[in-house]
RNA sequence: GACCCGUUAGCUCAGCUGGCAGAGCACCUGCCUUUUAAGCAGGGGGCCGCAGGUUCGAAUCCUGCACGGGUCACCA
């Protein structure tokens, strides 16, 4: 890249003065003793004559954010991963030469400081240096101090750039790591195993979605990224394994909005010997305790919505949502024409193959979901919908299912588990029909996973929960590009960005 | 896929009904030893997303394309 403007120019003037007057602009290891951002807190309340008499030495390493330059003394604000802190440098204090390094020096750069702590004049704990080095050159101007990074675009192409300059990005994503962090304690200590299944499938189970295809040389065959762990773990419990969970993507093929990203993050967990009342109570019970912990509280705001996460949360059939929510006559429910007549009457297209769940889950998807804000189970699906969930007795219409709702956005779907083998292999077979018709996202016969069930897995119920849309939810994030680092974009320039994260070919 | 909005300096943004491309931050030079959106004085920096068209003249109007955002559709 040689068209450079002057700002690149003028930073590898630096550079090169640098490796001029011997000094290796890409150091190496700086002793690290302290951090910003728990100096700020472990300090906050000492006076500065106690920071005189009794000093604390201090070495930080962290990249400069701000560079006021008074002459003889020059103010910058350091940041490291727990947050920033102000140093303070002197001429009188480090010496001529070492002082000039700061003419070498830019916002952006990274630093490492050793010295002791000091109040200013204003008050504000500050670093006094007594020794510095250049670690790592930065070549690029960081974005503006006051503003941030604001563009969208390249927040999510340069997502570096957002974490740098945007706190609130790098909480987002702190915040993620500590909600993954809770769910897995809160599994653990339920006596949940985590496993790890394939990413990698010969038929993509599971779920109803259109998966990615891949090929392995070696074996010589197609493979599917997968769009559910589902079928591996109800082979686990067949293992004898009664409790797993597993947290990692899926990847389906589909388009790309605000809820959806072509790559996101699942927790699947099965537990033997329970049903879904029992997963209901457990999600009751999770997520409040998640935000209790995360937040401190089991309120929050979404997108300007007042959100009450605590139990009891009602449970709606999907007959009774469509009646109460969606203002729909009980006696259209039951016929097929007479549903499909109510879409039409409310304007939502239904296609002329589809059946009577179908279009059920389609009147909840327009008449029913946007609603339901404050958290609220959907229960008892159609069946033909679920066909690896267990019959409701009473209803053979339906499925011992439900999926949970908050702020109007899907963020668990869950069930009692078929574990019949031969029902199975109906249902299976019947999901083909469905593809011979056109339904490309009807699911694939899986004879392995029958087979499986043949040896006897327990009676069981399992549970997805959209960790993604979770995130969102505790971070009051609009989009679901807010809450995954490198979320999917189209190629741009000539390979400036990221590399695509899901490699398809 | 349809519609709407956006794309101007490294960043954040102005730029009216067409008339020499602007500001703040950042950068460079000088001054400044407790500043903090430091300050003062001076200076440099542009493929106005890309390609066409209209016009004496286009950042501005028109068409197409690219990328992004949103709504809808598709999709659990």
């Amino acid at each position: 890249m040689e068209e450079i403007n002057q700002l690149i120019r003028e930073r590898r003037r630096k550079l090169e003065e640098l490796r001029r007057i011997g000094i290796d602009p890409y150091g190496s290891r700086w002793e690290v003793n302290a951090l910003a951002g728990e100096l700020q807190q472990r300090y906050r309340e000492t006076p500065a004559t106690v920071l005189e008499t009794e000093p604390v030495s201090v070495s930080l390493a962290g990249r400069v954010m701000t560079l006021r330059d008074h002459g003889k003394a020059t103010f910058a604000h350091l940041q490291d991963r727990s947050g920033q802190i102000q140093i303070y440098l002197r001429k009188d204090i480090l010496g001529e030469e070492t002082y000039q390094l700061l003419k070498l020096t830019d916002i952006g750069d990274l630093l490492g400081i050793t010295g002791h702590l000091f109040r200013t004049r204003t008050g504000e704990l500050s670093v006094w240096v007594q020794g510095f080095r250049i670690l790592t050159k930065s070549l690029w101007p960081l974005p503006e101090k006051w503003h941030g990074l604001v563009d969208v675009e390249t927040r999510y192409r340069q997502r570096y750039l957002d974490l740098v300059a945007n706190p609130e990005a790098a909480m987002i994503f702190t915040r993620r790591s500590q909600i993954i962090r809770e769910i897995r304690d809160f599994f653990d200590q339920r006596g949940f195993l985590e496993v790890e299944t394939p990413m990698m499938q010969g038929v993509a189970g599971g779920a109803a979605a259109r998966p990615f295809m891949t090929y392995h040389n070696a074996l010589g065959i197609d493979l599917y990224l997968r769009i559910a762990p589902e079928l591996y773990l109800k082979r686990l419990l067949v293992g004898g394994l009664d409790r797993v969970y597993e947290i990692n993507r899926n990847f389906r093929n589909e388009g790309i909005d605000t809820r959806h990203n072509p790559e996101f993050t699942m927790l699947e967990f099965y537990q033997a010997y329970a049903d879904y009342r029992d997963l209901m109570a457990l999600t009751e019970e999770m997520v409040p305790h998640l935000c209790r912990t995360i937040l401190g509280t089991e309120q929050l705001t979404y997108q300007g919505e007042r959100i009450n996460l605590s139990p009891p949360w009602p449970r709606l059939a999907v007959a009774e949502a469509l009646r109460k929510v969606g203002g729909v006559q009980e006696e259209d429910l039951g016929d097929i024409e007479r549903v499909r007549a109510v879409a039409g009457h409310r304007g939502i297209q239904v296609k002329a193959e589809w059946g009577w769940g179908k279009l059920l889950d389609e009147l909840m998807a327009h008449l029913v979901e946007p609603h339901l804000i404050q958290p609220t189970f959907l229960v008892d699906f159609p069946l033909e919908l679920s066909p690896l969930a267990k019959q409701k007795p009473d209803d053979p219409r339906l499925a011992e299912r439900f999926e949970l709702f908050v702020a109007g956005m899907e963020l668990v779907n869950a069930y009692t588990e078929l574990n019949d083998p031969q029902e199975q292999r109906r249902r299976f077979q019947e999901q083909l029909q469905e593809r011979e018709r056109g339904d490309e996202e009807a699911h694939r016969m899986d004879e392995d996973f029958v087979r499986a069930l043949e040896y006897g897995m327990p009676p069981a119920a399992g549970e997805g929960i959209g960790i993604d849309r979770l995130v969102m939810l505790f971070t009051d994030s609009p989009s679901i590009r807010d809450v995954i680092l490198f979320p999917q974009l189209r190629p741009k320039g000539e390979g400036i960005g990221p590399p695509g994260s899901s490699d398809v070919v």
